[in-house]
RNA sequence: GGGCGGUUAGCUCAGCUGGUAGAGCGCCUGCCUUACAAGCAGGAGGUCACUGGUUCGAGCCCAGUACCGCCCACCA
């Protein structure tokens, strides 16, 4: 423990590691299931990818999530936050599969039982990653009862979930159009690909009309797939080609006849206004084909490859090598009637960001629209909220609007569907079917499917376990935008499914933390940071060596200052890292420790007085105190930490330090018992209501407090809340005023800075604050100068103060700032005086206000006149 | 194409139900004042993007414009 006389600066690096172990020792964030989720508090974290690394979206995410289960858990509630982790099937297989090929082996190689078991390793080694730095965060998490979503009890309760939804009809399989993503050779969900805008070439290619007389020139950006044309589709309306609907075209290179039919979906105005049709791999072609029963030739594999339905001289050929040939042949056949650029977006996919291939696949899919009504009625009755509100119209509008969800994926590392084949029967069950010749569906379930259980199934679900009872529904979800529709909205509605209730009633969607330049945070990038680089000292990329921040590597923040930093860089919106915000963050933290080692090497606290004195600064802390406590409160409770961060910095760096402290630092010096009462209840106070943002720092000064005994992460907060005492906050805001005026003034005057100065105070309601005013302006106020002329006179609120004598004093700096005074004054009276002979002002704004500026002109005036 | 958000001090951001613009950092001046020099005291610095409107009064409300960002969307 550090020696609070020789610690002037606050050393986060030896203090964290060793608070973090005494609060897992503790078991206080492994509550007993006991009580109702009502009394209780819970949250479930957004489990991260089990492999992760924790980024500055982790760290602001937990920041928040920490911050809300300590405050509750201070008030009283008994308070668990689910931890865990997500086996996050494509990006995980991606991981290991990138190990073996560096291996120079392949997963195919190893056979799929034996690849799952290398990922089993591979989680073994790295899956403890994050919550090593979650820890190191700070996080109150219930690390005793981590889940990882393929635990045991949790691919129970999805296969459970599976069949269900089965038997009711909802997941079904299809032969339809999906999102194949090459790179992972899988398909994937409309909400796993991304659009993206590129510059194709588009070509206009002459496909002969059957009739011998002429040719229709359709315009395509990928002419590979004309290799799969089933149709040429021209508007109804459109004059130009209203006479050859019906008649039939030659499809060139294959030699197949085209319909040319007429379809509400082409564009006249674009390209030539003739649209080739290629069902099976294009979304609206496969939508087209489907109205006009068109054959859906499919040329494009699930390898990327030409298929055996093309001509052979293409098979095998990869799509792009596909279209090069095909090119090349139009061409040398003069049915290339012309290219241009063009530029379009185009999916790609999000996991490997290699460019979505359309095509048609036998998968399965579940149905939305059923299970979404109810997930909509949590939200428009008000159940559920958004922090900020305005989230709830994207979710609504995503929701109202759902599409089917494809939800295998061609995996192996996943939970397997619960799906066997004999022949011609499918089974479904959450247990092998009985009897011979039965084959596991190989397919496993989109990673996103056993996320949506999170809430319930890590509390035991589907048995009735003291968890679920005491701990579910959970309160708070606090997780960023881009997953409101991967897993908020799937959450809602599986949990509204399947345990009838919403999974949580408020959801906070953070900020997205943006690199300094305004680009996202991201490794590949060089915009991304380490969170652990910031909280013990780290290298500073480039990006972020900007202005203020010079290059080299990060100080050791701590992670009370890095918590602190992202609690007030985060708003409703998108924010721009700012490292001076983190640096704010750890004067805080100094601050509160100096301000911590005053009091607790300076109060006797053995001889503390059982009651609290009633000096005016006493009364007026308490009441600043209340005032920040109520404060960030309510600042928390409605998921506003910016504020709350910026409130405590507030109290703490101006009215407990800047004001409070110095103004009893000769009480302190004198050694008065009620003093060390109030100076180590203000103390406890404080660090109390500080501890939900910066809980290290919090618990070790607590721990120094005496008479304190336990954690401060366990104390329960008494609940006697002070009443504010305007009285006193009114006298101190004087005095705190006139001090700076005279200040101020001294500044201008060029007064020796400890000098003291001669002077008679002229001004009401300075009783109780004017030995304070006297020593902190450094005023002799004897009255020494009696019946003398004054040099100069400063206007204080209320009056103003004579100076007689007592230093060198800069007579033009005087005047100077007396004239400036003046002017201040004139130009407040002038603009009063306006407002105030303006009829309509007066017959106008209400009552209140326009009394309000009579008595602001006339404390104007008297303040003017005395100058 | 649709939706959401932003534009306030050199930088990053606050500004509650409309009543004379704030913070941190940076900058300038003065102080090693026995909690903190990574500190303290003081100071300079804003036509609140633009144009109209409502109002006694607009950073705040309304309409439009211009940029910037994000999300959603099946135009070859």
């Amino acid at each position: 423990m550090p020696d609070l006389h020789d610690t002037t600066r606050y050393d986060p690096t030896e203090v964290e590691p060793r608070i973090v172990e005494k609060w897992l020792q503790s078991g206080l964030f492994h509550p007993a299931p006991e009580g109702t989720p009502e009394d209780n508090y819970s949250i479930a974290i957004p489990p991260p990818n089990v492999t992760g690394v924790l980024h500055m979206g982790h760290a602001l995410n937990n920041s928040i999530q920490d911050c809300l289960a300590r405050y509750h858990r201070m008030r009283g509630r008994r308070t668990k936050w689910i931890l865990g982790t997500d086996h996050a099937g494509i990006a995980t297989q991606t991981q290991v599969e990138r190990a073996l090929a560096a291996e120079g082996t392949h997963r195919s190689d190893l056979g799929r039982e034996a690849f799952v078991e290398r990922v089993w390793q591979w989680r073994a080694q790295y899956g403890g990653t994050i919550i090593e730095q979650l820890k190191r965060l700070g996080a109150s998490a219930d690390y005793d009862a981590e889940r990882f979503t393929f635990d045991d009890a949790y691919v129970q309760a999805v296969l459970k979930v599976f069949v269900s939804l089965y038997e009711k009809g909802y997941i079904y399989r299809d032969r339809y159009m999906v999102n194949w993503d090459p790179g992972t050779g899988s398909a994937i969900s409309d909400l796993e690909v991304e659009q993206r805008e590129v510059t194709d070439t588009l070509y206009y290619i002459d496909y002969p009309l059957d009739s011998g007389s002429g040719a229709i020139t359709v315009a395509t950006v990928r002419p590979e797939t004309m290799l799969a044309d089933s149709a040429i589709a021209v508007h109804p309306d459109d004059e130009r080609y209203r006479r050859l609907i019906g008649e039939k075209a030659i499809l060139p290179l294959v030699g197949r006849k085209l319909r040319i039919i007429a379809d509400e979906y082409v564009k006249p105005d674009f390209g030539t206004g003739a649209l080739k049709i290629t069902p099976a791999h294009d979304p609206n072609d496969f939508e087209i084909g489907r109205r006009h029963g068109l054959p859906q030739p499919s040329v494009i594999g699930e390898d990327g490859r030409i298929t055996t339905e093309a001509p052979e001289r293409f098979r095998g050929m990869t799509a792009a090598e596909a279209q090069k040939a095909v090119v090349a042949e139009l061409s040398e056949q003069g049915l290339i009637h012309h290219t241009e650029p063009h530029v379009h977006t185009v999916p790609f996919s999000h996991r490997s960001g290699q460019r979505i291939e359309p095509l048609i696949s036998l998968q399965w899919f579940m149905a939305m629209e059923e299970l979404a009504r109810p997930a909509i009625e949590a939200v428009t009755s008000g159940r559920v909220r958004f922090h900020p509100a305005n989230q709830a119209k994207v979710y609504l509008d995503w929701m109202e609007n759902i599409r089917p969800w494809c939800i295998s994926r061609q995996l192996w590392w996943g939970h397997q569907l619960p799906v066997w084949y004999r022949d011609l029967d499918t089974y479904v069950g959450t247990e092998p079917p009985k009897g011979e010749g039965w084959e596991r569906d190989p397919d496993v379930l989109d990673t996103w499917f056993s996320s949506a259980l999170w809430p319930f199934a890590t509390l035991g679900w589907p048995q009735d376990t003291p968890e679920l009872r005491a701990f579910y529904p959970t309160d708070a979800l606090v997780t960023g935008r881009d997953i409101i529709f991967l897993w908020v909205a799937r959450m809602m509605m599986m949990g509204l499914e399947f345990t009838g209730t919403e999974p949580f009633s408020d959801v906070h969607i953070t900020s997205i933390i943006q690199a300094p330049d305004g680009r996202r945070m991201s490794k590949s990038l060089g915009t991304g940071i380490d969170p652990l680089d910031l909280i013990e000292g780290g290298p500073r990329p480039p990006v972020f060596a900007e202005g203020n921040n010079p290059p080299g590597d990060f100080p050791a923040y701590g992670a009370d200052a890095v918590r602190w930093g992202l609690l007030a860089m985060s708003s409703g919106q998108d924010v721009r890292f700012s490292e001076d915000k983190v640096a704010q963050g750890q004067q805080l933290t100094n601050k509160l420790w100096n301000a911590a080692r005053l009091i607790l090497t300076g109060v006797d606290a053995s001889a503390r007085a059982a009651t609290l004195p009633a000096a005016v600064e006493d009364r007026w802390i308490l009441s600043r105190l209340e005032r920040a406590r109520s404060e960030l409160a309510a600042d928390i409770e409605r998921f506003d930490f910016s504020h709350a961060a910026l409130g405590l910095y507030e109290f703490v760096y101006g009215d407990l330090c800047d004001w409070y402290l110095e103004l009893v630092k000769p009480r302190l010096r004198a050694g008065e018992p009620e003093l060390a009462a109030t100076l180590l209840h203000v103390l406890t106070q404080t660090v109390a209501l500080a501890h939900p943002l910066i809980p290290f720092e919090t618990e070790e000064i607590y721990s120094h407090i005496p008479g304190t005994e336990g954690l401060l992460a366990a104390r329960v907060s008494d609940g006697a809340a002070t009443e504010a005492d305007e009285v006193a906050e009114a006298a101190v805001q004087q005095a705190i005023e006139a001090i700076q005026e005279l200040r101020r003034w001294r500044d201008l005057a060029g007064v020796k800075v400890g000098a003291v100065l001669d002077a008679r105070l002229e001004a009401p309601g300075y009783e109780d604050t004017i030995e304070h005013v006297s020593r902190l302006a450094r005023l002799s106020l004897n009255g020494a100068a009696n019946g003398a002329e004054p040099l100069a006179s400063v206007a204080i609120p209320g009056g103003q103060v004579h100076i007689f004598a007592g230093a060198e004093i800069d007579v033009e700096g005087a005047e100077k700032r007396k004239a400036e005074q003046r002017a201040k004054l004139d130009a407040e009276i002038e603009r009063a005086e306006r407002k105030l002979a303006n009829e309509a002002f007066v017959t106008k704004a209400r009552p209140e206000i326009v009394q309000g500026e009579r008595d602001k002109l006339a404390r104007l005036r008297a303040e003017r006149d005395a100058l």
